[in-house]
DNA sequence: GTCTATACACCGATAGAC
DNA sequence: GTCTATCGGTGTATAGAC
């Protein structure tokens, strides 16, 4: 390790925490745990960043960061909205069953950030982006199918994130996969209760 | 502290460690911590309970029974099943918004349980409790309305727990109480939308 | 049975040798 | 600049005095 900026050092260590929480829960992402992980001696956990607490917040925006390009992935190409809902959020949870670790760290970060005073504005900035992820599906959902929503499309992304959430705890508490699959099933008829044809060109 | 039977001892860390993980958080929770708001000595602890992660296992049987009995009172008294659900939700959020650290122990014990194999099999337990709890609501607010539901009443209890899990996150997160009214009124037609009139008697 | 005093491991963070 | 060695503090758990 001869010669490595401090910021890619830090990024690195990013990474390397990330991988630790997704393995081994946020607990026990100690320093020593985080510099094993990145190949690192201790002393460059402190050279790199002042604090366990600030690289958690790094970590926290390459989770959301990754979280973003990932969910590109899950527009659907169905003819209705029902089916394309379905096949959006039946791609979420493959994904989430495909790493739950690293989903399940997601939570554990936010929960963490909100007992942080110096971390405490985490959660609110999380999920905005969560809800503007979601507003952008949305509103690419609606125009490939020549579709429009019925209430406000901020008011539909926040609640299609509280089904996402809520989805992702209850699978991750029982793994019940067959259940998930029929609250996918209601969930996508209910926002797509909201789709009516477009008025407007 | 004299003659104080274990058990009670152990119901009364159990106590204590749930008020020390609503106030500080989980991390917080630590043996020490939880005598000192028991009114106990340290070695009074392993005197009791064996370990500390046996302890967390009767903090959330605690919690699960707290969630129940505050259950019946989310039973609204409305004329259709859309506002009898907003009621309902809006009554869960009023008792998440009266003290959101208990609300937050949930999910901290739950992921903390997924994470320790001595407790991995809770979480699972944890969300049949809810499930059920949340079919016995519907069951009950069905028979007061005279409606049925259209789907099987387990599968909308856990569209209905995926919601309320789901709005408390992201209310956690944000505390946005406006956006979260919202929400719940989507989120209520969503669910009215499984109700109809009953044919049975 | 009950508590004081303590063992021992591991934490985040840093001083000081190279 | 980089790492080894270590500090001060706190964690869970227990030994041993009363």
């Amino acid at each position: 390790m001869t010669r490595i900026p401090a910021a890619e050092r830090r990024a690195a260590l990013a990474a390397a925490a990330r991988t630790v929480i997704a393995r081994d829960g946020l607990a026990a992402a100690t320093t020593r745990a985080i510099v094993a992980e990145a190949g690192m001696p201790l002393a460059s956990f402190h050279y790199a960043v002042s604090s366990r607490d600030e690289l958690l917040r790094d970590v926290v925006e390459l989770v959301v960061a990754d979280e973003g390009t990932a969910a590109a992935s899950f527009l659907a190409t169905a003819t209705t909205a029902r089916e394309a809902i379905k096949q959006a959020l039946t791609g979420y949870l493959d994904h989430v069953r495909s790493d739950p670790g690293n989903e399940q760290a997601m939570f554990e970060l936010t929960q963490y950030a909100l007992r942080t005073p110096h971390l405490a504005d985490l959660p609110a900035e999380q999920y905005r982006s969560y809800h503007a992820l979601a507003s952008g599906l949305l509103e690419a959902g609606a125009s490939a199918l020549s579709i429009e929503w019925s209430i406000p499309v901020p008011d539909l992304a926040r609640l299609l994130v509280t089904l996402t959430d809520g989805l992702t705890l209850a699978w991750l508490a029982d793994r019940d996969d067959a259940a998930a699959a029929r609250t996918i099933d209601s969930a996508s008829d209910a926002i797509a209760a909201f789709a009516r044809e477009a008025v407007t060109a």
